[in-house]
DNA sequence: CTGAAAGCGCTTACAG
DNA sequence: CTGAAAGCGCTTACAG
């Protein structure tokens, strides 16, 4: 009746349990073929009731395997960090690998990925915005030869996996959008200069905005970096220099609620006297009131997919995997 | 000027380059002392230029630490598990181990966790609610003797390191701050009944209430689950059944927001019709319209405190380490 | 203060 | 289909 009291079972256990050798066990828990049914099964029963799990220690020492994939964020915080995390931990999960989250602030400096490479050695590194888009990691990473997945990039690289969005298409389906809900005056927030996709989704905007025969006055345009103050700020900049748009597109949804902030605040009502979208689906969307029309993009489901891209031996590689967007219409919109 | 181009340098590699034994380059890795001054610059000077580092693996196989810090949720989501993210990395940053975090949805059923447990053989797992309070989890963990450390669980243990804040003192003290605000109708939204904090905030509310000679009628009273739809639900609740209140405590910062939200699209004004206050000072409760006042807990602090517990080999069992918490003034409280 | 030996728990070739 | 041997890269006792 007592339970496993201290020292794990290990593999030798195993095997004079069930009668057989050493590799046999590894055999059946490496799914390699060549087991008899009959001895899988008396294996997998004897690991059952001595509780047994191959460690992960050993077999990455002795296989060269560490089953261990890294996500390097710069900011452990907010929904994108947290939806990727679920894809990810459920693919981990179904896989038999593990999650280690790794802080990387300093985009430049490659010491601290370097540490945690050469003492993890990670079956694979998951690279969200910005990271994805650093030149010094990624050249780091394409040297060490440690398997990459990126998600969300900015541009393609043909030598590393990628999960992406068409951010321009994106932004420009976002755009038309609004214009045909009879906008013609409407400012853009643009996001933080240092990821990727901020360019890309303001030219989406442009070019949406050129397509249907509006022009894009400076005054339209304001400076974000992603999140909830500058949205604040980047609201105020632009109803002081131009109060005419009917329509506000902030480049994420973070932006889009400081923004909503900052208007209610000064009397303005979203969307009676102003429009605003964001871009996201972040939870703050649906938490705020109005609730945002915004652009989903599948970033659990990317999560997913990026992992199977740096486990499956396969040429991970060359693998480009686009996603589609949806807009997803609340309250935020008014037609003109 | 070729860099490392595939195979990391071994400890072996490092000791050549030395020319000191195996045992002497692993004495500095591991701050042993006895190693001359003299000897130590040439190993890590040699270890440095060959980029070495300790592998996890092998140390993990000889030594029996694995370097890995579980961090087990029952969700991935929201601002919370973000802050405790933030705070263990910074820790395992500073102690050179790793975060790797699992998913334990079934509060009940161990086999995940004892595959988890069996494979990565953390040096300590962290428990946040409510996981933390979980039985089955709690005493498999004990029976295999893992470091534990909980945060933020509503009943001391003996046997497990703990950080947490006094739940129902800071209840107390919320409920208190509105009755000073001249609030003598205020209504309580309940937390999730399976996260032990729940119970226990809102026994504070009720003892301050009758400190204050306060009567607490069962109509002011609504059950949430710690998310924003039923808060939103639960304020319609409160509303119906007591349309005389002038506040509402909220257990959490998401039922707040989801409150408000109700509130102001029913049409009544927060703070001037209703006071709002909440409990976490989550993201949201800066972000929302009016800001929310709240108690903050300071959940970095304690997830760092927490690893340092598990970490430091002193009876970590015993340590229980609580936290004081203030309480946040902002927009959404009116005096009467 | 320093080192040679053994072994951690697996997987990798290699034989059969 | 199955197994005995060697070795992954470190740390643990143990000697000196």
């Amino acid at each position: 009746m007592t339970k496993s009291l201290k020292k794990p079972a290990t593999m030798s256990d195993v095997a004079k349990e069930a009668g057989v050798s050493l590799k046999t066990v590894s055999r059946v828990f490496n799914n390699e073929k060549y087991v008899t049914e009959d001895k899988k099964a008396r294996i997998l029963e004897a690991a059952k009731t001595l509780n047994f799990q191959p460690a992960v220690a050993a077999r990455g020492l002795a296989g060269g395997r560490s089953f261990m994939i890294g996500l390097f964020v710069d900011d452990a915080s907010g929904d994108y960090v947290a939806k990727m995390m679920r894809g990810l931990v459920n693919a981990c999960d179904a896989t038999g690998t593990h999650l280690v989250v790794e802080v990387i602030r300093d985009l430049d400096d490659v010491s601290k990925v370097q540490r945690a490479v050469a003492s993890v050695r990670f079956d694979g590194v998951i690279l969200p915005p910005p990271l994805c888009d650093a030149p010094a990691l990624l050249a780091f990473l394409r040297e060490n030869g440690v398997p990459v997945a990126r998600i969300g990039a900015g541009q393609a690289l043909e030598d590393f996996a990628s999960v992406y969005i068409d951010e321009e298409l994106a932004a420009y389906k976002m755009t038309d959008y609004l214009i045909a809900k009879g906008h013609k005056k409407i400012g853009f927030i643009i996001g933080d200069p240092e990821h990727a996709c901020s360019a890309l989704r303001e030219t989406g905007y442009r070019r949406a905005m050129a397509a249907a025969g509006l022009t894009v006055e400076d005054r339209f345009l304001a400076q974000g970096y992603f999140n909830f103050p500058s949205g604040r700020d980047a609201a105020q900049t632009l109803m002081q220099g131009a109060p005419d748009l009917t329509a506000v597109f902030a480049s994420n949804d973070e932006m889009a609620a400081g923004a909503v902030d900052y208007l209610s605040n000064a009397g303005v009502r979203v969307p009676d006297d102003l429009s605003v979208v964001g871009f996201d689906d972040d939870i703050a969307a649906s938490m705020m009131s109005p609730t945002l029309t915004t652009v989903r993009q599948p970033i659990e489901d990317m999560a997913r997919q990026a992992h199977a891209l740096i486990c499956n031996p396969g040429d991970y590689q060359k693998i480009q995997h686009r996603f589609s967007v949806d807009i997803v219409e609340r309250q935020s919109v008014r037609a003109v």
